[in-house]
DNA sequence: AGTCTCAATGATGTATACAACTTGGCGCAT
DNA sequence: ATGCGCCAAGTTGTATACATCATTGAGACT
C-alpha cells in the first residue's frame, strides 16, 4: 500500500503525485527541510508547476505519516519527534527487524551483496559534516535493505517507521564524532554484506535489529546533548 | 500520529476532517460501503455540508490508508484486499499482537474487565446475519484492546492494520457459522477478561495473537468459498 | 446482424478567487 | 516607558468553475 503504488496506476496525475510526495518526503528525511522549516505551498507549485491544490494533496498525506504539522494560518511546518515518542518508534522497529528474518527473499537476489559494499564506499566517500549527504545514502542504503523483504505489508511498516526517525537521527549527528559514526556504518554494512554472502536471513534480521539498538543508543546519547543546545531549530 | 490527533488540534478544520475521516472509515470497516461501492465526492459533501474539496482531501487519507482506490474518471471504490496479501497483513499482525505484552498498561485501568464483558453481551445481543452490526462491535471490541497499550506507535500500527483487514473479514462472515463465530468471539472475550483481571499483560498478547491466527483460519475458510461465489460484490 | 466509431455523460483532477486564521508590529492611552 | 488593542500582511482552508479521463450507448457502415 502507500509508497509500493508504483505499480499501475494507470492516471498520470498519481504518477506526479507519487514523484513530488517522494521528492518531498526525501528532503524532510534527510533534513533538506530541516524540522521547524516551513514548506510553503506557493512555493512549491512554482517548483513544481502546478495549483497549489496537489501540492496540498501530497502535503495532507505527509502529515497523515507523521512528518508534516500543517497548521491554518501558521504553515506547513516540519515536525519534531519527542524523545519520548522516538523511543517508541525505535523499539517498534526493533520488534519488526527481529521477526523480519523470516520474509526475506532467499536466496538473495543476484549482485545484493555488491550492491552493499557499494553502499558503504558512498558512506566513506562523505565529506565529514555533510549531513544531508549521509542523509540521502542512508535513505538509499536502508531502502535497499528492506526492498528484500517478501512481506509488503511488513515492508511498507518499517519503510514508514525509518522515515520518521531519519530526521531526529540527523540533527543528532553534529553532536557525534563523524568518522567514528562512520566507521560504525561501514562496519554494520559489512556484516550485513556478510551475512548475505552466507545466505542467513535469520541472522540478517538479529543484526539489523541490532543496529537498531545501536542506532537508538547514538541518536539518544547525540540529542541528550543537542536538545538543549539548539532548542530553535529554526 | 495519524488517528491519535484528537489533541490539541487547535483549528476546527481539522477537527472536521478527522471526524468525516473516521466515520467514513468506520463505515468502510463495517462494509456499510462494501467492497467495490463508489463513494461519490458530492454526495459526501453534501451529506456532511461542505464542498468536495475537504471531502478529497478525506478521501486521499483513506486512500493512503489502502482503504479506497481512487481512479480518475471512475470513482473513488472500496478495495478488495487479495487474499496474500491479507494473508502477510494478518502475519504481521500477528507478531506486533505477540510482543504487544510488554506494552500493555499494568494495572490495568479500573473497570476494564467490566468493559470487555459489555463487549460480550454486545455481540450476543447481535440478530443473527447482522454482519453491519457485528462489524460496529468489533471495532469498538477491538478499538478497546488496542487502546490498552501504552506505546502510541505500536498502537496506531495495529488499528490501522486492524481497519486494512475489517472489511475482509466481514465479508467471509455469510459464509460462516453464525452461532459458531459468535461462540468464538464470546469465548475470546471471557479469555481477555480473565487475562485482565489476572493482571497477565503477557499472557493477554500472546492469547490476542492466538485469536488473530484463529481468525486468519476462519477468514480464509470463509473467502475460499465465497470467492467463488460472490464476485462482484456489488 | 455485427462491429466499429464517436459523442454524450458522469466521474475525478486542477486552477483560482475568496474566506478564515495567526502573527507581528504599530500606535495610542495610561 | 509600558501595556493594551487593533490593523495589516501572510499563510492555509474552502468553494467553484473548468479540464481531463473513462465508460457507455446509439448510430452508421459493412
Amino acid at each position: 500500500m502507500t509508497q509500493s503504488s508504483t505499480d499501475t496506476d494507470g492516471s498520470a496525475s498519481h504518477a506526479r503525485k507519487e514523484l513530488i510526495y517522494q521528492i518531498l518526503r526525501d528532503r524532510i528525511c534527510a533534513i533538506e527541510y530541516p524540522p521547524g522549516s516551513k514548506l510553503r505551498e506557493t512555493d512549491l507549485a512554482e517548483e513544481f508547476e502546478v495549483s497549489r491544490t496537489p501540492i496540498r494533496n501530497v502535503l495532507t498525506t505527509l502529515e497523515h505519516d507523521g512528518l508534516l504539522a500543517v497548521k491554518h494560518g501558521v504553515g506547513n511546518v516540519v515536525s519534531l519527534v519527542e524523545p519520548e515518542e522516538l523511543v517508541e518508534i525505535y523499539t517498534v522497529r526493533m520488534i519488526l527487524a527481529q521477526s523480519a528474518g523470516d520474509f526475506f527473499a532467499s536466496p538473495f537476489p543476484e549482485g545484493t551483496a555488491n550492491q552493499f559494499v557499494d553502499y558503504k564506499e558512498v558512506f566513506q566517500a562523505l565529506e565529514p559534516g555533510d549531513v544531508v549527504g549521509f542523509g540521502r545514502a542512508n535513505i538509499c542504503y536502508y531502502t535497499g535493505l528492506i526492498s528484500l523483504i517478501t512481506n509488503s505489508c511488513l515492508r511498507d511498516m518499517m519503510l514508514k517507521l525509518f522515515f520518521q526517525t531519519s530526521r531526529m537521527w540527523l540533527i543528532s549527528l553534529p553532536s557525534l564524532d563523524w568518522s567514528e559514526v562512520v566507521v560504525a556504518v561501514s562496519d554494520e554494512l559489512d556484516e550485513l554484506t556478510r551475512l548475505i554472502r552466507l545466505e542467513d536471513p535469520i541472522g540478517l534480521g538479529l543484526a539489523a535489529r541490532n543496529h537498531i539498538f545501536m542506532s537508538r543508543r547514538r541518536i539518544l546519547a547525540g540529542l541528550g546533548i543537542s536538545l538543549t543546545e539548539t532548542r530553535n531549530p529554526l
